[in-house]
DNA sequence: TCAGAATGTAGTAGTTTTAAATAAATAATG
DNA sequence: CATTATTTATTTAAAACTACTACATTCTGA
């Protein structure tokens, strides 16, 4: 049962812009008007809109309309929503003259952008299967290699903190001779953006064939997702312009949040005392907090 | 007339939680309408809102001026906007008996809005004064412990594609044998949330007694920041409730993020041939892309 | 030229705002 | 302590504005 809901929150300005090309004339005014200065759009009355698109006003209510809001107050509310999320610099790549200020909004606000995104396409369901698998293991091991590495280290040391033997290995050979040692009871956490690179679709065939259990935080539709158990689908945006991976680590690293938000909340009230007495083993090694 | 004002993009609806105590009977009311379902609120119409709060019109409408709106449709617009960044669980907290859907929309909501905050809270002056260490740097290494190892090794990952000489370390020891060995020309990132460990301060101490740079992205009112030569400073939330940094990681790899775009922006665009030379590297890898 | 779609005009219904009047609350005075 | 004055809060009612509907006009392509 995947049938998530009504898209009801997805984002109109993205829309707006995907669906330029099919519009008419007048309506593809409007439509440039308002991606022209999104935020500004949503302080117009429809006759100020209709002014600075050039068009009457029942052409500014139809194109409304046209995106399924029941008229103009609607569609500027639904806007409105959707820019907070949907950020200022509509989709806007960093540009080379960009000032600092300008590239630091627009890197936080497209990694925002991509959280929300991610909100709506997590599968609740899944999660909480993955969430059992790892209640019941017998040991946990977190995969990723290159810039998912990090994400691994990270789910480790959370983990951790949970009292079961927990690993990561950023190594495709340490990753091949755990998944070949691993049997039931075991699970293997793999995180890899693409879902495409060869030695990790091996890695999590070795485990399952061993007995393990495969979590996959990735692109659902790869070879990766296929060979897992349960697969926590991230289709994160494409970074393509910068050559390195941004959002979609943040991504993985909130979805380890949540499974260790998960693990915390289903071992019960009296696993908390046990998180605390960590937290309090810290304290000498520190400055009081003034 | 409190002396509240331009909190332009603050969120409303704290706001409108913060100052309930300040408001009058009749303006509580529809205070606490609104509260009650706030994105509800950005369908009605005054009268309905009115009528849902008990009052009359204009008293909605003197409600709406108190926050800085000129008028109600102005402040159904603000509203609608904090809607999407200010969680429809408004600053809830994560309940033992939460769904996993709940929970996990929870989490990744407040993610969102730490990263809204901080997005606010950052200083594009440091920033920038940061990035042109980072471009002059000889070598750079950055540190972190514990929850902030792992974004350590991001860095490493992201700064290694620059092609300057970039190590991470982990471990106290390490780290104060690097910051000892330092000289005028190296600059050290430490990344820590409290800024308040001691070592971390100690280490921070050598490495700017032997001439290195140090940059921190930390809490500025700590011991730490105060030893830095430039304080990144981020000001996450408390996270107090789970014993967990959650926000935290997250924000201070966004800040990696942007310090890495910086440096590939100055460097200049025949940098990005570089880039992606690496990526491409990669391709034999994978399988691919259908 | 004619059908059909697209766009615009003008009038109407609906909504918000303003301004003046009333009610309530607080302070001051006998 | 009661009564009145004064301020503050709230509403009623009218004015201003905004968005919508129905119809007229102008385009477009056959």
């Amino acid at each position: 049962m995947a049938a998530h809901q009504a898209n009801r929150d997805d984002n109109l300005i993205e829309d707006i812009q995907s669906r330029l090309d099919s519009l008419n004339k007048s309506e593809r005014k409007v439509a440039e008007a308002i991606l022209r200065d999104p935020s500004a759009a949503t302080r117009y009355s429809i006759a100020a809109l209709a002014r600075a698109a050039d068009v009457s006003e029942p052409t500014v209510n139809r194109f409304c309309r046209g995106f399924s809001a029941t008229g103009f107050p609607d569609f500027k509310i639904r806007l409105a929503q959707s820019i907070a999320t949907g950020t200022p610099y509509v989709g806007q790549n960093v540009e080379p003259d960009d000032t600092v200020a300008e590239f630091a909004d627009k890197i936080v606000l497209s990694t925002i952008a991509s959280l929300d995104k991610a909100r709506q396409a997590l599968d609740p369901k899944a999660l909480a299967t993955a969430i059992d698998y790892l209640i019941q293991a017998k040991q946990i091991n977190f995969f990723g290699m290159g810039g998912s590495a990090p994400v691994a280290l990270d789910a480790q040391h959370k983990f951790f903190r949970f009292n079961i033997p927990v690993m990561s290995y950023d190594d495709a050979l340490m990753q091949r001779m755990v998944a070949a040692g691993s049997s039931t009871g075991d699970v293997i956490v793999m995180i890899s953006y693409t879902g495409r690179t060869r030695e990790t679709v091996d890695i999590a065939r070795i485990a399952r064939a061993n007995g393990a259990t495969v979590i996959g935080i990735t692109n659902p539709d790869s070879p990766l997702g296929d060979a897992c158990t349960v697969v926590l689908e991230v289709t994160a945006p494409e970074d393509t312009e910068v050559y390195m991976p941004m959002s979609s680590r943040i991504i993985h690293l909130t979805v380890i949040d949540i499974l260790a938000t998960g693990v915390t909340l289903k071992r019960g009230a009296d696993f908390l005392g046990h998180l605390k007495k960590i937290k309090e083993s810290l304290k000498p090694t520190r400055f009081p907090s003034e």
